[in-house]
DNA sequence: GGCCAGGACTCAA
DNA sequence: TTGAGTCATGGC
């Protein structure tokens, strides 16, 4: 049973620089891009659905593909469409600002519509975190791509298969040497057991962190071990969508920052802070944007 | 072969 | 509260 949303674009939105994000040269297991669509396997309340983006005159078709296709179903794919693009969103104030800067003015060209992808799940960006901590991104995702196979849900299609990532009822009690066997290392495990049990114990929560202040979100997090500073940022940025966020201590932050803003190779916080003053309330798409340009 | 990678923790002073 | 040591292994 398929069933088909049509979502309008906003302005200043490019699917393709999206999904140029989306395909930027990791080999990603959760998704996969192939030319002019997007396609992933996500969990619904109702059970799995698997979904294919594309773009057709300024629209966003989004096709359905589950059993008994609910209008419940439709919404939360919908949700999760707007989430995952950030569509409900104007980016005219942060392009504005952006011009007025040396160091930015070319990017609203350079990656005109690019939109900060989000990880929906917030489970799912905080193990992203942990597996991402002090390793290069290609074993990064070699690590998470072992893992998604093992514990994910899976659906074939067309000769690929398309994985969800596990739930944490699945990995709180897991055996430890089965993740040494895939190469994480005993701290990372510890840290995804710890998230796991605070998932599965209600400490965490997505829709109840939503209610919070970002202090509040912050302090949370981070009272979690395996959840620095870093991570916290990232996830709010990614997840919770707070557009406030700087990843500090993240060396691809630091050496975009050397490369456009001629900041110390290791600039500390304070260095940091001054140069994304001037885009109060843009913080988080800046240091997206400022990712970005370290895969051109 | 050595340095670094989308960090975070512990522990000493 | 600051700094050094530790984790761990692939990528280049």
């Amino acid at each position: 049973m398929a069933t088909t949303l049509r979502i309008k674009q906003p302005e200043n939105f490019s699917f393709d620089a999206c999904l140029q994000f989306l395909d930027r040269g990791f080999d990603e297991c959760l998704y996969h891009v192939n030319g002019k669509d997007v396609k992933r396997l996500i969990r619904l309340q109702s059970g799995l659905a698997f979904i294919t983006v594309s773009s057709k005159e300024h629209m966003l078709i989004v096709e359905i593909e589950k059993e008994n296709i609910s209008q419940e179903d439709k919404s939360e794919v919908y949700a999760y469409t707007l989430d995952w693009f950030d569509l409900n969103r104007d980016l005219n104030p942060f392009y504005q600002l952006l011009k007025q800067h040396n160091a930015t003015q070319s990017f609203p060209q350079d990656y005109f519509g690019l939109r900060l992808m989000g990880i929906v799940d917030l489970y799912e960006a905080l193990c992203w975190c942990v597996i991402g901590q002090q390793i290069n991104l290609t074993f990064a995702h070699k690590i998470k791509t072992r893992l998604v196979h093992k514990y994910g849900d899976k659906l074939s299609r067309d000769g690929i298969e398309y994985y969800c990532f596990p739930e944490p009822q699945t990995l709180q009690n897991i055996q430890r040497q089965e993740l040494v066997d895939m190469q994480f290392s005993k701290q990372k495990i510890n840290y995804i057991i710890n998230i796991s049990r605070a998932f599965c114990q209600g400490e965490l929560h997505k829709p109840e962190l939503l209610k919070l202040t970002k202090e509040q979100q912050m302090t949370k997090l981070t009272a979690i071990k395996g959840i620095g500073p870093w991570t916290a940022n990232y996830v709010l940025m990614k997840s919770l969508r707070d557009m406030t966020c700087i990843a500090y201590g993240d060396t691809g932050l630091s050496s975009s920052l050397h490369t456009h803003f001629k900041t110390d190779k290791k600039p500390d916080k304070k260095i940091i802070d001054a140069v994304f003053k001037p885009f109060a309330s843009w913080e988080s798409y800046l240091n997206f944007y400022l990712w970005r340009s370290l895969t051109d």
